[in-house]
RNA sequence: GCCGAAGUGGUGGAACGGUAGACACGCGCGCCUCAAAAGCGUGUGAGGAAACUCGUGCGGGUUCGAGUCCCGCCUUCGGCACCA
């Protein structure tokens, strides 16, 4: 390593330290000795440190994904030098839509492109000095990956939990795709905001809703966001009540529908429908041809509608009559059945009953269209339906008009559960005069607002699903030595009219012998969504290379869960719930111990940057302006222009798609903070950063300027900040390192300089500070106490000389602390203390001495009344007796007394004395 | 509408129920310089000559003591939204 100790000296002139040459040297020596190699075994205990892993765009990186990725790397290096061996990985999640949008525009294939790109990636991460174990790196878009998710397929489908069925789903007219729900956002595509229809598709599907309750179990046990937590519990939405059976005139078909109030069953004076419901069809033709067709108009055009029209805010209820009545199971009343778009078919059981006394929603209905309303529950019984003017959800008791066993109960969930009880268990009466229902005509049951995972796309740009279609067997699943179904080569990358992936068109992947028969058959063309790719990274991250398996068991269970998982709160619900199912449906097939993947998740802030946009576009999403496109810009005198002013006139630049050529248009410009991104041309890249200013001083700044959870407004200017710092760091560890000793802990002794002993008690203090503030993921603190430390140093030099084993004590300890932040300047004053052939992430942490951390004196502040009046300095040893004394003793105290004497004293030894008269 | 997070100087932000504003940006003054930049030192919540007083979105409460805990509002930002 002594071959390239190139001797960098301070650029006079510019009065910065050499921060390129450092950070350039460091950099290959770390790469050349492979020093964030993992290292496994031995009786150290294990860190799984990951940040969710990134989709390589043709961008690059920007200063806003520091705020994803340093902080991972700060806890990473931190715990390598606590002595855990440390699992830090990266990878590219490659698998997707925009690359294939973009092979489809450039009109190269993406499997040439992500190379590229996640090449781009690394070398970005590599000049922000991420300590990643590259040895390590996967690439969904690699075979070798991706045969692991046909394989996780075809585990799912041996376990009962992949299933293909003919659904209704969204699909996006723009990008000719199906979208899974969570990829629709206000009924239009997350993407593209094209709109989003019904379509009726055959789809591949895996039953998460088999594990809803595990789901909901595991969120108790894992330290994650209560939001987070919160969010996925809400979509799960977890709801007990009952299904009821209702006779319909169609011999053998009843409705059954799903409550949560069976005790309003006496309420219920209609049922309404899902237009998709397949009793619909049935109903037509029991009424007139004019009839039937109004049912048939409107359930067409419910199909038709987008979801956004279906949901829309506010929207009046809208629905038709089938001219067909059911009958109540509790009281033999004929009760019309309507069809309406508010009933879903995709919850409960595509049916309700509609109890308008006791729910908006259908009170709503009901008045609209002059159905009966019938209260079940009152205050009093002389209350009527006429003059409810909205539905009564809670309150009141059972009336005594049903005959029921109910009468006077309360409207409560007790109420519930003896009603269910006695759903299930009602029997026939003998009674000729009563309707009595047969026995079980409801029974309780649980449902869930999760739907199953929807994986099926038809695209082209991911992980084939490894099944055969053959027209003897069905569906056959490709044998597991048959994999990986590798993704061939494609003319064209848009899906065929008929709505099936461009996979459909190629007759070499299409045509397959059946491995049952062996007759001609046909292969699955659909591909798997990209979420199928991040639902079980981390663990191929434990064995990348392991070509047998998708993971080496011994690894996985020995890294296995991770401990801390970093990422951004918008994976909320899709991702971080898959990635959980996964792991679950892996423990129950006893192929993994961990059953949850990740113990701590913490989400960071976003980096957002001030953004001029188009003051008259829509207040809610106002349309960013990329600045090349605006005459004459510049960003720090319109900045200050607008914020004196507000908003004022530009001239944009119309580019003309075919000549090239632009002509201008006037617009109203304003300035929003945006979340940083290169489509919005609002963008910082680290290489820039890195030039002007060092990887490290941008590492620091993002850790420093805000919260880790919270955003940062970028600011270049700020940024001057740690860069000033470090620039300290590099005079005072310099100017000290001549007569540095590296033995100087031998020297260390009780001294008799109290400013001696003050550094020491500084140094100790901070080692704990940031030790505590890293693993609570308080960087900002933390590198708030860095520089606390390094001005305490400065100051003691200043007076004292470099000379001090305490001196020396505390800029050792200043770099080993800094090494976490700023790995290139550390290492490099490492180096020059004479530390030679180092590297600090291969070092200890420093250990605190708590007696050495100890206040020799403290503080006593003194409140009268509990206002402060006087602080005084006692010795750290003085007891309660002795402040309490001290503090009546105060001549600031007497005077406020004034003669009177103390009700009270409050005495909380070492810090404070309250004295109330 | 429901759920979640948050409101502290000119700015970003600190603060186990115990000195509000650490640290930093900006700004003022001083040193260095022919001058500037950089750097160093120093000051910087408001009012007041000072002693002091007032100050953490608003209104109540608990407490010897509240930015912090409780109740009710207001505002901002996320997420969900006819889920029976």
């Amino acid at each position: 390593m002594s071959d390239d100790s190139v001797i960098i000296e301070k650029t006079e002139e510019s009065g910065r330290y050499p921060f390129q040459a450092i950070e350039r040297k460091w950099q290959t020596r770390w790469e050349a000795s492979q020093v964030y190699r993992t290292e496994e075994g031995g009786d150290k205990p294990k860190s799984y440190v990951l940040t969710m892993f990134p989709y390589p765009s043709g961008s690059g990186l920007h200063v806003g994904h520091c705020k994803n990725y340093v902080p991972g790397d700060v806890v990473a290096r931190f715990r390598k030098m606590q002595g855990f061996n440390v699992l830090h990985p990266m990878g590219w999640d490659a698998f997707g839509l925009p690359a294939e949008q973009d092979a489809i525009k450039r009109g190269v294939n993406p499997r040439s492109v992500v190379p590229q790109l996640a090449a781009e990636y690394k070398r970005q991460m590599s000049v922000l000095g991420l300590s990643y174990d590259w040895t390590r790196e996967i690439n969904t878009t690699d075979p070798a990956y991706y045969k692991w998710n046909q394989w996780a397929f075809l585990l799912l489908y041996k376990m009962g939990l992949a299933y293909r069925k003919s659904a209704p789903v969204n699909w996006c007219i723009n990008e000719s795709s199906v979208l899974a729900n969570e990829e629709v956002v206000d009924g239009k595509c997350w993407r593209c905001d094209g709109p989003v229809i019904k379509k009726d598709l055959p789809q591949w599907n895996v039953k998460t809703t088999a594990y809803a309750d595990k789901l909901l179990e595991g969120l108790d046990k894992i330290n994650w966001p209560e939001g987070i937590k919160t969010q996925q519990r809400d979509w799960i939405g977890r709801s007990e009540g009952a299904e009821v059976d209702f006779e319909t005139p169609i011999e053998g078909e009843k409705i059954t529908v799903f409550t949560t109030r069976p005790d309003t069953l006496w309420g219920a004076t209609f049922l309404v429908l899902a237009p998709e419901h397949p009793l619909v069809d049935d109903l037509i033709g029991l009424g007139t041809w004019e009839q039937n067709e109004a049912v048939r108009a409107y359930r067409d055009a419910a199909a038709k509608a987008s979801e956004m029209d279906r949901t829309a805010e506010g929207r009046e209820k809208t629905g038709v009559f089938t001219y067909s009545y059911a009958t109540n199971p509790v009281n033999g009343d004929q009760i019309p059945i309507w069809i309406a778009d508010y009933v879903l078919m995709g919850y409960g059981t595509g049916a309700i009953m509609a109890v308008p006394a006791h729910d908006q929603r259908d009170f709503e209905f009901a008045r609209k269209f002059c159905l009966p309303i019938v209260l079940v529950y009152s205050d009093d019984e002389t209350q009527t339906e006429d003059d409810l003017t909205a539905a009564l959800p809670t309150g009141g008791t059972f009336r005594a008009a049903f005959d029921t066993p109910f009468t006077g109960e309360p409207n409560s969930k007790e109420t519930v559960k003896k009603v269910i009880r006695w759903m299930e268990t009602y029997v026939q009466s003998d009674d000729p005069d009563n309707y009595y229902p047969l026995s079980g005509f409801g029974r309780g049951r649980i449902v869930y607002r999760l739907r199953d995972w929807l994986l099926s796309r038809q695209r082209y740009w991911g992980t084939p699903i490894p099944m055969i279609h053959c027209p003897k067997c069905g569906i056959v699943p490709v044998p597991e030595s048959d994999l990986p179904v590798v993704l061939p080569d494609v003319e064209n990358y848009k899906p065929t009219a008929d709505g099936r992936s461009p996979l459909a068109a190629i007759e070499s992947f299409v045509k397959v012998k059946c491995p049952e028969c062996g007759d001609d058959a046909e292969r699955e063309t659909d591909t798997m969504a990209g979420t199928v790719d991040s639902a079980w990274y981390f663990l191929r991250y434990t064995s990348p290379h392991n070509a047998s398996a998708a993971w080496d068991r011994a690894a996985a269970d020995y890294w296995m869960p991770v401990d801390m998982y970093l990422g951004g709160r918008e994976h909320a619900v899709s991702h971080l719930l898959y990635c959980r199912f996964f792991q679950h449906v892996f423990h129950d097939a006893e192929l993994i111990d961990a059953d949850e993947p990740a113990s701590t998740l913490r989400n960071q802030g976003m980096l957002n940057s001030l953004t001029p946009v188009d003051a008259d576009s829509d207040p809610r999403d106002k349309k960013p302006i990329k600045p090349d496109e605006l005459v004459g810009f510049d960003r720090d005198s319109w900045i200050s222009r607008f914020q004196s002013g507000g908003v004022f006139p530009a001239e944009r630049i119309m580019r003309d798609v075919e000549t090239g050529g632009g002509k201008t248009e006037p617009v109203n410009i304003e300035f929003q903070w945006l979340k940083m991104s290169k489509s919005k041309g609002n963008a910082t890249t680290p290489d820039e950063m890195a030039e002007a200013y060092g990887a490290d001083a941008l590492r620091m700044y993002v850790l420093f300027e805000a919260p880790f959870e919270d955003s940062i407004q970028w600011s270049e200017e700020r940024m001057t900040g740690t860069f000033r710092f470090l620039n300290r760091v590099f005079d005072i560890v310099t100017q000290i390192c001549p007569a540095y000793d590296p033995a100087y802990s031998k020297r260390l002794q009780v001294t008799d300089l109290a400013e001696e002993r003050a550094l020491r008690r500084k140094t100790h203090q901070t080692i704990a500070k940031i030790a505590e503030d890293i693993a609570e993921l308080r960087f900002n603190t933390a590198v708030s106490a860095l520089m606390i430390h390094t001005d305490a140093l400065r100051r003691f030099v200043a007076a004292h000389g470099s000379n001090s084993p305490a001196a020396h004590e505390a800029a050792a300890t200043l770099v080993k602390l800094l090494a976490p932040f700023a790995p290139h300047i550390a290492d490099e004053l490492w180096e020059r203390l004479g530390h030679k052939d180092e590297f600090l992430f291969r070092t200890d942490w420093p250990i605190a001495d708590g007696a050495v951390a100890a206040e020799e004196e403290i503080t006593l502040v003194v409140q009268v009344n509990g206002k402060l009046r006087d602080r005084i300095t006692l010795p750290a040893t003085a007891d309660a007796t002795a402040c309490e004394e001290a503090a009546l003793r105060s001549a600031k105290v007497m005077e406020e007394l004034n003669g009177r004497s103390p009700k009270k004293v409050i005495v909380i030894p070492g810090k404070l004395v309250n004295i109330v008269v």
